[in-house]
DNA sequence: GAGCACTGC
């Protein structure tokens, strides 16, 4: 983009001649006024572009451009993506970029691959002389809110306008104006639901697809074979440099022809990494010690410290102050202060803004700097970025979801990162200036134990809400579709089987009317089947309420030195006969009392959390009246508790235990897993049958968010489930079976409190 | 008598 002479051969070689007698008549005086002039669609060229992100006047808003944009294009210029793509002297590489239907794009960190090309396209495409948009998604909310304003800004337009953006809660864009749009995975997935062809986007760029999202993942698949419907339509893949390959080969035209790859080179600083001698038996120890070898040896420079959860943060944090205090005592001038900053998610955001906090100073002028220390858990390798980094320690650990079909059992399990994870970490000591990363397992294993990448998620996640959206995007066989990875079978057939159960699949897999409203929920399959037959239980307004409380994080809160108080403000709220129940009271609660701003706070839970599910509840909510799912309530206090434990056992009917024995453990049934009530639980007594919503795998297998329920009800509302004829032996089914005696014997009638005719209907839907 | 890696609709 230098010099004239390159530009004019980059001209010649990139638009056919044929071509030019399409081009409309140049004209002093018009083109002048009009930057775009002479552009064809997928046929402009890098010095075009060049040329009207240089004109006077704003090739979109034909208004003259601001002295701001001036230097944020300047500054642009410098990026390693240039408008001409890839190497400046390969002329072909631009024809390439928009004449090949499908590319891979690969660029490190630091490259301005997101906020450049994305640009390039539009340029290109013009979608906005077609009335077609680009998108670009991302799998992360507040990457596609940022991305989109540094873009508005760059492209000297208002935010929402002819650039935005498009994330759950708000839509950022104007119908007609907007054609570059930056969203996330998960809402574009969700607007192929509706619209298979995805017949507003010219091109799709899926940006960061190396992190393997599952909704980039079908995402993948669903583009794969758009392509070969709509010849118009492009499609980018962005990605992290090792997994380009893999894209390519996914994406070629034939299964030996790649498709082609496009390089930016990245902007980083080199970063040194060391390994130890031998395996550390204990992570969490050698991890202090290596970092307080850094305070004390090392020049200069903040550290970051991956650890694995919240619990071993706040530790660690304690014991490295501690042990640095104690080198002060020793000798006050042998090393500098060091504050150290614990980061995870539940941290309210306060603290996590703690993490850009200077440095303590030295604490005389010429005594030795001070020093940060962030210990944190994944969230600094992907989602947030921390400057001034220059030391990384890595012990090579991180809590990863793992799904065991056979007992349908999602749980975290401490794991060894992978050897693309253990890259993105070191790179984080580089961002600033060189550094250097510790890690804290030997090569030889870096070699040969890690896996080259972390498993995608599709292969470690229980497919229920996936498999629903597949089939409502009218995906026949879902073995046969072209995953990038194929999950297990078994895991899609675990799904198929529950959707079946839900009666959201027929059994030939075909989605039913009741499937197809429950897809459009963002929700698991449980609990929009739960919300949409709640008002045949008179009470979808409660139900509407817990299924958002079921939505969010945990809203309690539980300080490490006020247990017993935050204990007792907690059983001043919790309903006996079930969590769900106490959500709903909390809640409720919480919504009476708007009015003091300090209530949540005084009574331990977490106002951030109620917030975002009473943003859940409004959405959910406008669902429900688009397809006529009715808000009604019981007004009698007992018969609405009752209706709404019915109404769970509704969405929740595979998710029971029956208690075994008087020591308080359970049976899930069907599975036979023993588990216990987790001490969080409310209920005041140990009732014979309860619903679950987790299982978790901790220092024993606990269920979580308990409400008790009666078997009758099972029998009643999921009777295909519960059909004792083909039920597994055992003491669950003996239980059952002497309900079931007992129902027949009063024949005549139908069980001892509502309405005996709702649900027989109910029956029929299972 | 314990916890919540991280996202997304």
């Amino acid at each position: 983009m230098s010099n004239s002479v390159k530009e004019n051969s980059y001209l010649a070689h990139s638009i056919p001649n044929e071509r030019r007698h399409n081009m409309p008549p140049t004209n002093g005086s018009a083109s002048a006024k009009e930057p775009l002039l002479g552009f064809l669609p997928r046929k402009v060229t890098g010095p075009q572009v060049r040329k009207a992100l240089d004109h006077d006047i704003n090739a979109f808003t034909k208004l003259p451009h601001t002295p701001q944009y001036r230097k944020i294009l300047e500054a642009r210029k410098k990026l390693p993506v240039r408008w001409s793509v890839g190497d400046t002297n390969a002329s072909h590489e631009i024809i390439q970029f928009t004449s090949n239907q499908i590319i891979v794009m690969v660029g490190e960190t630091g490259s301005g691959k997101t906020t450049q090309i994305p640009q390039f396209v539009a340029y290109t495409d013009l979608p906005h002389t077609k009335g077609k948009l680009v998108a670009c998604t991302q799998p992360r909310r507040v990457a596609a809110m940022s991305v989109a304003k540094r873009v508005a800004d760059e492209m000297d337009v208002e935010l929402g306008r002819q650039v935005g953006y498009s994330i759950r809660f708000e839509d950022m864009t104007e119908p007609g104006t907007t054609f570059l749009k930056y969203m996330t995975d998960g809402m574009l997935l969700r607007e192929a639901m509706n619209d298979p062809s995805l017949d507003r986007y010219s091109t799709i760029i899926l940006d960061e697809a190396h992190e393997r999202t599952l909704a980039t993942d079908i995402l993948m698949g669903l583009l794969k074979d758009l392509a070969k419907r709509r010849s118009d339509l492009k499609i980018i893949i962005m990605s992290a440099t090792l997994d380009a390959l893999k894209f390519q080969k996914y994406f070629g035209l034939t299964s030996d022809t790649a498709a082609p790859l496009f390089k930016v080179p990245g902007r980083t600083h080199p970063v040194e990494v060391f390994y130890t001698q031998e395996p550390e038996p204990d992570y969490v120890e050698a991890a202090i010690r290596t970092v307080l070898m850094i305070h004390r040896a090392e020049d200069p420079g903040d550290v970051l410290l991956f650890l694995t959860g919240e619990e071993e943060i706040e530790d660690a944090c304690r014991k490295i102050k501690l042990e640095a205090d104690d080198l002060v005592n020793q000798d006050p001038d042998s090393v500098g202060p060091l504050i150290c900053i614990p980061l995870y998610s539940s941290l309210p955001p306060q603290q996590q803004q703690r993490i850009f906090d200077p440095p303590p100073s030295a604490r005389s002028p010429d005594g030795p700097p001070g020093r940060k220390i962030v210990v944190s858990t994944n969230i600094a390798e992907t989602s947030l970025t921390i400057d001034g980094i220059v030391y990384v320690v890595d012990p090579g650990f991180s809590k990863q979801k793992v799904y065991n079909p056979r007992i349908r059992v999602e749980s975290l399990l401490v794991s060894p990162i992978s050897k693309a994870s253990a890259q993105q970490r070191a790179g984080r000591a580089g961002r600033t200036r060189p550094g250097k990363c510790f890690r804290l397992y030997t090569e030889k294993d870096f070699m040969s134990e890690l896996e080259e990448q972390t498993h995608p998620e599709i292969l470690r996640s229980n497919l229920a809400n996936t498999v629903l959206e597949l089939v409502k995007l009218g995906i026949k066989d879902l073995v046969k579709f072209d995953y990038v990875d194929a999950p297990a079978p078994e895991t899609l057939m675990r799904a198929l089987e529950l959707l079946n159960y839900l009666a959201a699949l027929d059994d030939d897999g075909n989605l039913t009317p009741l499937g197809t409203i429950m897809a459009e929920f963002p929700l698991d399959p449980q609990l929009a089947k739960m919300l949409i037959v709640s008002p045949e239980f008179k009470c979808s307004n409660e139900i509407l309420t817990i299924t958002a409380m079921l939505s969010v994080p945990n809203v309690w809160l539980r300080p490490n030195n006020q247990r017993k108080e935050a204990d007792a403000a907690k059983a001043l709220l919790t309903v006996p006969d079930g969590d769900h129940l106490t959500m709903l009271n909390v809640y409720n609660n919480y919504i009476q009392n708007k009015y003091d701003k300090n209530w949540a706070w005084t009574n331990y839970l977490s106002a951030r959390a109620l917030a975002q599910a009473e943003n859940v509840r409004d959405q959910l909510k406008r669902t429900m009246e688009r397809f006529e799912v009715e808000l009604v309530s019981i007004v009698d206090p007992n018969k609405l508790y009752l209706a709404v434990r019915q109404a769970l056992v509704c969405g929740f009917f595979m998710q029971v235990a029956h208690k075994e024995g008087d020591k308080g453990n359970y049976l899930t049934v069907k599975d036979n897993q023993v588990v216990g009530l987790h001490p969080s639980c409310g209920l005041d007594a140990q009732p014979d049958w309860v619903i679950f919503n987790e299982f978790v795998l901790t220092t024993r297998p606990y269920i979580r968010t308990v409400t008790d329920v009666r078997p009758e009800w099972l029998l009643e509302f999921a009777s295909v489930y519960f059909d004792l004829s083909s039920f597994p032996d055992g003491e669950t089914k003996r239980a059952l079976q002497r309900v079931a005696n007992k129902r027949a014997g009063k024949s005549g009638r139908v069980g001892d409190d509502g309405d005996g005719a709702k649900k027989k209907k109910l029956k029929k839907s299972k």
